[in-house]
DNA sequence: CTGGAATCTTGCGTGAATGCACAATAGTTT
DNA sequence: AAACTATTGTGCATTCACGCAAGATTCCAG
């Protein structure tokens, strides 16, 4: 209780280190009434004198030359950190945390580090979990997004290419089985725990598969993949780990339904920095270049 | 240019600091619609984004976590800054200076040295000089003025007792030359330079002693004490160094006319504050004991 | 000593900042 | 699932702070 009005400070703080109302008044573009009512105002409240008033100006008293020596010291701080703030705004400076779902990691990661290559004064995050990080609370200042469109407000949503995955199975496997025809009924399936999964490949594998012949099921999209791998039988793949896989034979060429859309998902209100804007457009860029 | 209303960074630190534009209402006794115009205008002028709002609150930006902290620093200086302006009022601290007419200081620097043991935290100052220092300008706390009433406006004047004088002569010149009688005219005297002076002593020695008789002319006080003093002749001295000189003889015991009043004046903007109350106090002590 | 310049001071009218009320949204609890 | 609470967002009326201008005082110069 007493100096609530920061305002007023700094008003006393130009008369004190001017010396006069006057020429207060001028500095901070007001009127000379306007300076005498704050400081009116904060001697009253604060029960003490701030200045001698005389014909030629006003003169700190003790109490104002300290006043003023602390109002210096926040007047500098305040001019510093407008300059910093301008920079947050349009530098390529402090933390940028990139949040998304653990199974595309490994296609981030390589974009990741080239960026944090390229822009030394930037920590880069990676936010990757089972549950999802909303951008809302600050956590991170881009999603990376699988699947529905995402249609939060305030959220800002652009396309990144789509997840393209083509039914794939180990050679050990191809070996034992033989190759796939149209006929399912010879084959093991690799499949989710959920029957009624979401995903466009999985809707498709419940309506073309007889559920008897998906012999594995696992309810994580990765447990799957290493499944497939693991030789368990035919399963769906992501086209870049088909790539970095020589092991893996693809049965059926990815189909145009199978693709799980990616979306970029950014908070409307970091979306306009420089950091992010400059995130964004690499991430989109190295999209083109997915299978 | 960006910072100028500190209010307004007060208020984004208080929405920084509890996250919530409700809370930091309640906090500054405002309404939440103030506190939102406050950060939508502090964001606008600055183009940078403080806070991601949502629902929940507001979660402070890098932006926003920066204000906070130079904030925070500011309203802890803030505050100890009030409790010290506080102390400005009411504590014995900091310098104390009285200012005064050279030929009075022999009577205050007893005192002042008492004043001063008496508060250990309080540095005490005497201005003492041929030109008259003034209160409007900060330059002294107390003044100790003599003659007529000073009348300077915002000034505040109390009555500090008399300086009442004798006629004196050193007794080598009372062997001399005699007693002092009615008739003056085998007597030299000492006088002022301006045979007009002012001082009501001065006006009744050229009423009654011929000009001729006026042997010694000084225009300093002091200098026409020490002629006296010296065996020049016949001339006014304040009591108190008539005390305090064995050598000097009473000629005519001091006269009521010849009193010259003493003012204690202080400036209305500090005359509150303890330390300007403590000393006029003990200085009006002090006077009552004075011949 | 008299005019002029600069300053502080104060009453008055206007406008911008504030408070209020209601709406909307999301999270929480029953 | 539904009611409840706590939050933010916005249009409208009001008030308070601001700018303006005239007055008062002091200091300075000729």
């Amino acid at each position: 209780m007493g100096l609530e009005t920061w305002d007023e400070i700094r008003t006393a703080y130009q008369v004190a280190r001017l010396g006069t109302v006057s020429g207060a008044a001028e500095a901070l573009g007001v009127h000379h009434a306007t300076v005498i009512r704050h400081v009116d105002a904060l001697e009253s409240r604060l029960g003490v004198k701030l200045f001698q008033r005389h014909a030629r100006g006003y003169t700190p008293t003790e109490a104002g030359q300290d006043l003023m020596q602390v109002a210096q010291v926040t007047a500098e701080q305040f001019s510093q950190l407008a300059g910093r703030l301008r920079g947050h705004g349009s530098a390529m400076t402090g933390e940028l945390t990139l949040t998304t779902v653990e199974s595309l990691t490994p296609l981030l990661v390589p974009v990741l580090a080239e960026f944090e290559v390229e822009h030394p004064d930037l920590s880069v995050r990676l936010l990757a979990d089972q549950r999802l990080f909303r951008l809302e609370y600050g956590e991170a200042h881009v999603a990376v997004r699988a699947g529905a469109r995402p249609d939060e407000p305030d959220n800002i949503v652009q396309e990144l290419g789509a997840l393209r995955s083509a039914l794939c199975a180990h050679r050990r496997y191809v070996t034992a089985h033989g190759p796939l025809g149209d006929d399912f009924g010879a084959h093991d399936f690799v499949g989710p725990a959920d029957e009624r999964h979401r995903a466009p490949f999985y809707r498709w594998l419940a309506a073309h598969v007889p559920a008897s012949r998906v012999r594995f099921r696992a309810s994580d999209a990765r447990a799957c993949i290493e499944a497939v791998e693991a030789g368990a039988g035919i399963g769906f793949v992501p086209l870049w780990r088909v790539r970095n896989n020589p092991d893996l034979v693809e049965m059926r060429p990815a189909e145009a339904d199978w693709a799980v859309p990616l979306w970029l998902v950014t908070h409307v209100d970091l979306h306009r920095t420089a950091k992010v804007q400059a995130l964004t457009a690499r991430l989109k860029e190295a999209a083109r270049t997915w299978p």
